[in-house]
DNA sequence: CCCAGTTTTCAACATTTGTTGAATTTTGTC
DNA sequence: GACAAAATTCAACAAATGTTGAAAACTGGG
């Protein structure tokens, strides 16, 4: 018969190292925490997953592919509501955005571990260029290539770079650190996702249209 | 008589831990490394700075304050430039931002070191609360009131919001982590600090004009 | 019940970690 | 050049690290 928690041993060690990594980054976490805190031996990390590097691979891994198919899915579904001409650059914003939001939300807690956890790796001078291009570029590219029909007089470098401010914004609410929280005053909570994303969401749809409107910068 | 090496060796240290650290976060480094990169006896930095995490702190704090004081007076400068009904929000953004564009594009290599620091601290949910609210909100705070000033109508949360999506999108800048080069399929470069800055000053002034003059931010 | 295959535990390993105390060298001042 | 203070080196410590191999427990079919 099964333990009273119904789930498998090798899914409580993903779990317990989703949350560690998220927090203390690949170096601040040990397997014997991990096993700590999936309360299973240090050696059934190993037995399970290989490497500590391994490990982390298969963190990152397990919800990348979800994440793509919901955001691709949200993309696809503002496409085929837009007539002819396409969705707006809000549009196309907001569904970039938004499926992220609902995980967010979820009942799963796991999902706000992973999230802060690609902030941690799309920030890192090491692990950001590998993987957040081989497992979200890809996805990445289609809703650029969305943009550039709905800016059709923007130049490519100019939509890169703005692309380039979203996906800072949008991660560091993935980090959820709170800062935000002690600057206001606790005017505005980290953990307040809506308001986060109601507030992302015209930021950047703004910032698009500015930058790829205008003839191009040089500011001095 | 020195050594051919004209800066000390505590300096040495500092320098080479930044370097360090930024790279790899603060659990990814050894003092024997920051030791042997800036090629001194492993017990020296116990001398100097004591535990690991003061020299984090020490390395932290050194350019802190000259930062605070280059953005403060272009601030100032901005301020006492524009007439009596204040700068613009582009103005400001401006005053906030380029200070750092000098650094990263000075001589010393150590502001892009120190930068990508601030990018780990800033996103990461230990560090980022704590230190960045103790060293720089204090400034945080004057270039808000003064866009208070700029966006008359703009509610509080609206702004602490705006600024959020602001401090992500400029710490990703700084952590320089190569992404945008691969994606963009060469088109940008993150080395490339002018065009970096150049597009994200434009795009954060939008992002505030607008989140900030709408009624409320009311999707769905 | 038996038994092959999988999962889990136990114990141990060689390294590496941050830190310290004592010894040695360098520095600056009279 | 003597000499106290600061800077630097050397050697060593206990604790913690990732990983492994062998033993044990569990699993599902026959």
């Amino acid at each position: 018969m099964n333990d009273p928690k119904k789930i498998s041993k090798k899914d409580r060690i993903l779990d317990a190292a989703e949350a560690l990594f998220a927090r203390h980054g690949f170096d601040g976490v040990t397997i014997r925490q991990i096993a700590a805190q999936a309360e299973v031996d240090v050696a059934l990390a190993s037995y399970h997953f290989g490497k500590k590097r391994e490990l982390f691979d298969a963190v990152f891994l397990r919800r990348a592919e979800i994440l793509n198919e919901e955001r691709l899915e949200a993309l696809l579904k503002c496409q085929a509501e837009s007539g002819s001409q396409g969705p707006s650059v809000e549009q196309i914003i907001e569904a970039f955005l938004r499926p992220l939001e609902m995980e967010q939300e979820s009942a799963d807690p796991g999902w706000k571990h992973y999230l802060a956890l690609v902030a941690y790796i799309n920030n890192s001078p090491i692990w950001g260029k590998e993987l957040m291009s081989k497992y979200f570029d890809p996805l990445v590219t289609r809703f650029i290539e969305a943009l550039k029909k709905a800016l059709p007089e923007a130049r490519d470098e100019d939509i890169y770079w703005c692309y380039h401010s979203l996906s800072g914004a949008l991660t560091l609410t993935f980090a959820q650190t709170g800062r935000i929280d002690k600057l206001s005053k606790g005017l505005c909570k980290s953990t307040d996702f809506k308001a986060a994303y109601d507030h992302m969401i015209p930021f950047i749809a703004a910032g698009f249209q500015r930058v790829c409107s205008n003839p191009s910068p040089h500011n001095h």
